[in-house]
DNA sequence: CCGCGTGATGTGATAATATATCAAGATGCC
DNA sequence: GGCATCTTGATATATTATCACATCACGCGG
C-alpha cells in the first residue's frame, strides 16, 4: 500500500487540456477508485489484484511486468508467478485501471480510473519516467486523420519519446 | 530481391497530407534508394544488408525480426543468426530506411527513405497490415503539445490500432 | 606484398518479455 | 453443502532482444 503523499506515477503535473473535472488520485484514494472501477465492470477486487495494483502504483515510472512481479513477491514474502501478474495487468488495462506503454513494454497505473481518454505519454529516454497528457482535441484529430483513410481507429497509441524537463 | 509490381509494404495508398513530392518507391528502385540513404550516411551497403532489406520489403505487413531472419535464411540457403538481423534492422531504423512499429514489435521498410517524417501508422488488429500516414501538421501539433509541458520531443511514436478498411 | 586497424558478421549463450495448459483453490449462488 | 464459475498457482514453453567474443573482409600505410 502506498501512503498518501508518496511519489506518484504521474510525474510532473504537466498541464493538460481538460474540459472537465476529475481528481488525480493518489494512495488509498487511488486504490479505492481502481477498486470501484473494476467492481463497476463486474470484475472482482481480490487481494491479489489489490496487491498488484499497489505494487504498480508504487513505481514512479512505467514498470515492466517482471518488476511488478518482484515487488508483489517482496510485499507478500512469497514467490508470485509472472503469469499471474500478466493476467492481472491485462485485466487492469482492459478496464482502464492501468495503461500499457508500448514503446517501453511497461505498465503504469492510471491516476484517474473511470475517466476515459486517449492517453498521450511523454516518455523520457533518460530517466524512464512518463508523464501523461490528455488532450482530447488532439486525440480527436488523430482519430479523424486515421478515419479519413477508411481506417477504423480503436486505440491510438501515442507515446512521445524524448527528454523530460528534468533531464533536458 | 523483390520484382517491380509485387505487393508492397505500404498497403492501401491511403491519402496523406503531403506538401512536397517524393516517390513511393518499390522493388529495385526502393533497394537503390535504401542503398543511397545508407551510403549517404557513411554506412556500408553490404550483401547481408541488401539481403535483409530485400526480405523486409518482401513482407506486406510489419515483420518481426525473427520472420525476417527466416526469410533471409531461406533466401540464402543457410542459417542466419537473429542477432545479425537485429543489428542490421537497428541500423536501418537509425538511418530511416526502416521503421519499427512499437506496438507490434515489428519492422517495416520505409517506402521513401531520405524523406524525414514523424510517421503515423494505422495498424490493423485483424490482418496485421500497417498503413502509414504522414501528416506534418498533425505531427507538429503532437510535438508542440509535448514541448508545451517542458518536455523535449525526440521521436513521437504514433500508432493507431484498429481495423483497416478491408477488415472493417 | 604484408601487416594492421576497423567495421561487419558469425557463434553461442543468455536475458527479458509474454503466453499456454492444466490443476487447484476461492467465491458466489442456489 | 454442492455446483458453476472465476481466480490463482505451477510448470512449461514461446517470442523477442542483447551480449561477449571470435573470425572474416577490406582498405590503407609501410
Amino acid at each position: 500500500m502506498l501512503a498518501d503523499g508518496a511519489i506518484r506515477p504521474d510525474i510532473g503535473i504537466m498541464a493538460t487540456h481538460h474540459d472537465h473535472d476529475h481528481d488525480v488520485r493518489s494512495g488509498a484514494s487511488l486504490m479505492a477508485a481502481a477498486e470501484r472501477a473494476l467492481v463497476g465492470s463486474g470484475e472482482q477486487w481480490t487481494a491479489m489484484r489489490a496487491s498488484v495494483f499497489a505494487a504498480l502504483s508504487g513505481f514512479e515510472r512505467p514498470a515492466c511486468a517482471y518488476d511488478v512481479t518482484e515487488a508483489v513477491s517482496t510485499a507478500q514474502g512469497r514467490r508470485i508467478a509472472a503469469n499471474s501478474v500478466y493476467r492481472i495487468l491485462d485485466l487492469f488495462v482492459a478496464n482502464n485501471v492501468a495503461t500499457r506503454v508500448e514503446s517501453a513494454n511497461a505498465y503504469l497505473a492510471n491516476a484517474h480510473p473511470g475517466c476515459l481518454h486517449d492517453c498521450i505519454f511523454l516518455v523520457c529516454d533518460i530517466c524512464g519516467r512518463a508523464a501523461h497528457v490528455d488532450d482530447d482535441q488532439l486525440s480527436a484529430r488523430i482519430r479523424e486523420t486515421a478515419a479519413a483513410t477508411g481506417f477504423r481507429p480503436e486505440k491510438p497509441v501515442v507515446e512521445v519519446r524524448g527528454r523530460c524537463a528534468e533531464c533536458a
